[in-house]
DNA sequence: GCAGAAGATATTTTCGAAAATATGTCCTAT
DNA sequence: ATAGGACATATTTTCGAAAATATCTTCTGC
C-alpha cells in the first residue's frame, strides 16, 4: 500500500468521502495502487485519515467507474488489468469518440475552434519544455486530457460525455502501466496537430479516422510494452 | 415518501448495502419515489430500516447511474425527469443499441437465436393473458427487458453491456412516467416481432433501423403523454 | 417595515465501536 | 497422512451517537 498520503483535506470536494474518492481514483490510474490489489480498510485508515464509513463510501464509487472491485463480504480490490479489458474499454472508447467528435465538427462554433486550438498549443509547449518521456508527467496528463476534452466538447450529451471521461480514466491507467516500460516516446506530437487541423477543417470523415487510429495505437502501445503485466489471455 | 415497505432482508444481495439499493432503484424507476423528490435520511431509514452509513453507500451507487442526484453538504434527491435528459437518453441508446445489435446480428449463433425467439414468445403470452394496459405489470416488464437483453446479448463488450443496462434503467422510468396517462398502448407487439424476425434474418440495416425507430417511438410516446411532468424546456 | 445578525432547529456527514462474516489454525478421527 | 470440525483471528459490514453544516426563526438597529 504505497498510497498517497494524507495530504490537505478537501482538496476537491466539499465532503470527505467525494474528496478521498479524487484521491484514491488519482492512485489507482497512476497505477500507485496495483492492478488486483487488495484494498483493505485497516491500510487504507492509515493511508487516508478516514473512517470505514467513508473509505466504503467512496469505494463503492470507484466500483460504478470500474476502477474498483467490490467482492460482497469479502472486501475491495483495484480492478485488474487484463488484455480482454483493454481490447473492450478500446473498441467502446472508439465508438464514442466518434461520435461526440463528429457531433463537434457539425456543431462546433469559433469558440470550440479555439479551445481546441489553444488546449493543443499549451500540450506543444510541455512537450517541448519536458524533454524524454513527458507522459509520466502529470502536467502533461491535464493537458493531455483537456486537448481531448476540447476536441469533443461540443458533442451535447451529458450522458455520451459522461461516460467518455469514464473510459478515459480507464484508458489512462493501462497507458500509465505501459509508460513505465516504453522506450521512447512515439510521435504523439503530429498525430495531435493532424487530428486537430481535420477537425478545424470540418473533415469529419478524416478526422473520426484520425482518431480511431489514434485511440488503436495507444492501445497497441500498451500491448507492445506492458503485456507481460496483463493477467489472462 | 411512498417507499416500498420494510420487506425481506436481503432480497437481491449478500450484503444489506447492495439489497437497499436494488430496491431503492427499483422505487425510483417504478415512480413510487417521484422524480425530485428529496431522500431525506430520517424518511429513508424508516422505510428502508437501515442506518445513515448503509443508507449512504446505497444512494452513492444510485448516483453513478443517474437515478440520484449528490448536492454535497445538501443530501440527496431523485434525479428530475427533463426533456433534455429524455433527448439524451434516447439518443444515447440508439448509438448503443445499435451498434450492440449489429454485433449480435454477426456473432450470434443457434443460442443467441434461441434466445431472441423464446424471450419474444414468453412476451407474447404474457400479452395475451393480460388484457388492457400491462406496461405498468412487473412481469411484463421483465419479460420485455430479457427480450431486449437477449437482443443485444452477443455484443460482446461488458462496458457497452453495462453503460445500456444503466440506460434502459432511466429509459424505463419515463416509460412509467408515460404509462399513468397513455389510454390505449400502441402495437408493441408487433413492432417487436418484426425486430426479431430480421435480426434472425440477419438483416442488420432493418433491424437497427426498426430499434431505431422503436427507441424513438417509446420517447415520442413520453413526450405525448407526460410533457406536462417533465420540467424545464 | 426591513436587512442583517444571532441563535435555535433540522439535516447531513463523519466517526469508532459492535455485530456479522470470512479466513486461518489446530486438533481429532479415520 | 489427511479430511473435517471446532476454535481463534482477521476483516468486512452495520449501527447509533457525535460533529459539522445548512436552514429556519427571532430579534435588533436603522
Amino acid at each position: 500500500m504505497t498510497a498517497s498520503a494524507v495530504k490537505s483535506r478537501k482538496e476537491f470536494g466539499k465532503t470527505l468521502a467525494v474528496d478521498i474518492t479524487h484521491r484514491l481514483r488519482q492512485d489507482i490510474v497512476a497505477c500507485r495502487l496495483k492492478p488486483g490489489e487488495p484494498l483493505k480498510f485497516d491500510a487504507l485508515k492509515l493511508a487516508f485519515g478516514a473512517s470505514f464509513t467513508t473509505l466504503r463510501e467512496a469505494l463503492t464509487s470507484l466500483t460504478a467507474d470500474g476502477l474498483v472491485i467490490a467482492e460482497e463480504q469479502r472486501g475491495f480490490r483495484v480492478a485488474p488489468v487484463t488484455s480482454d479489458d483493454l481490447i473492450d474499454i478500446t473498441q467502446t472508447r472508439i465508438l464514442i469518440e466518434i461520435e461526440l467528435l463528429s457531433r463537434s465538427i457539425t456543431d462546433g462554433g469559433d469558440d470550440w475552434e479555439i479551445a481546441v486550438m489553444s488546449t493543443l498549443h499549451r500540450l506543444g509547449r510541455i512537450e517541448e519544455r519536458l524533454p524524454g518521456n513527458h507522459v509520466e508527467n502529470p502536467e502533461w496528463q491535464i493537458a493531455h486530457r483537456q486537448f481531448h476534452e476540447a476536441l469533443v466538447s461540443c458533442g451535447r450529451s451529458p450522458t455520451l460525455l459522461g461516460i467518455r471521461a469514464s473510459l478515459f480514466e480507464r484508458a489512462e491507467r493501462y497507458r500509465n502501466l505501459s509508460a513505465m516500460f516504453r522506450p521512447q516516446p512515439r510521435d504523439k506530437v503530429g498525430e495531435h496537430r493532424a487530428i486537430m487541423q481535420a477537425a478545424i477543417a470540418r473533415d469529419t470523415a478524416l478526422a473520426t479516422s484520425l482518431i480511431d487510429r489514434h485511440i488503436r495505437s495507444t492501445s497497441d502501445n500498451v500491448v507492445k510494452y506492458a503485456s507481460h503485466l496483463l493477467t489472462e489471455s
